[in-house]
DNA sequence: TTGAGTGCAAACTATTTGCAACTGG
DNA sequence: CCAGTTGCAAATAGTTTGCACTCAA
């Protein structure tokens, strides 16, 4: 399950995950993903994410990064793009509040998007 | 119910919305508080807004800003720091994507945690 | 009189959980 | 054997929706 989602670079939804798994396991349940992506996830190696009300996403880039979301098709992107330490304690320090880390999500219409229509 | 929204700086749940609102109206239900919450974000008077799998928030501060989100206890504060437009356009084209705007979000522990124990 | 807005309860969707069966070691 | 996984189905939680009803205009 680590192996399909490192080796995907969108950020899947669990249903999505399981209709991947089933390919090599015709018989493992939703529940089963589910259980195994949270175990995953409570070990740091994988992590869900949530954008605006829709289902949770899973990814397994675990380090610090951003992302791009676009407003249509709600696809999300990793930004290559050097987290900045630096932002983190400046925005904080500014905001008044103890701030560890930060993301930032860009938003926009993906080129995709764009091109339909 | 933007009334009730406006006079908050905690960014409530729906349930949270309700079980105020039902201090002047002890007969709304929890339907109706979502139908017009609904309404009111179809018109762009309000916001949802969803941070890491929890609970769905509520917000009356459409303008753009950023958000500190405390690890421990989830509570969702406002940043009083402009929002950047030239790093949206910046960190966009370094990344490739066609962005309109982003959202920046700290994390770490409020003071209130960090107080307790 | 009427229709926009409401309460209520049922429906839905995503996720979690209990439990008995199964499997690899 | 047996501890840990799993499938399955039922339980939860949050949110949405259908419908009958009410009340201000």
């Amino acid at each position: 399950m680590l192996e399909i989602l490192r080796a995907t670079k969108t950020h899947p939804t669990a249903e999505w995950v399981h209709a991947r798994l089933r390919r090599d396991m015709p018989r493992v349940s939703l529940g089963t993903v589910y259980r195994n992506l949270g175990q995953l996830a409570a070990q740091g190696v994988v992590r869900r994410i949530s954008f605006n009300g829709s289902v949770d996403r899973w990814e397994a880039n675990v380090d610090p990064h951003h992302h791009f979301v676009c407003d249509r098709c709600g696809a999300v992107v990793d930004l290559e793009v050097p987290v900045d330490g630096a932002l983190t304690r400046k925005l904080g320090r500014a905001a008044g509040v103890k701030a560890e880390r930060h993301e930032i999500r860009l938003y926009g219409v993906c080129a995709r998007c764009t091109n339909k229509r």
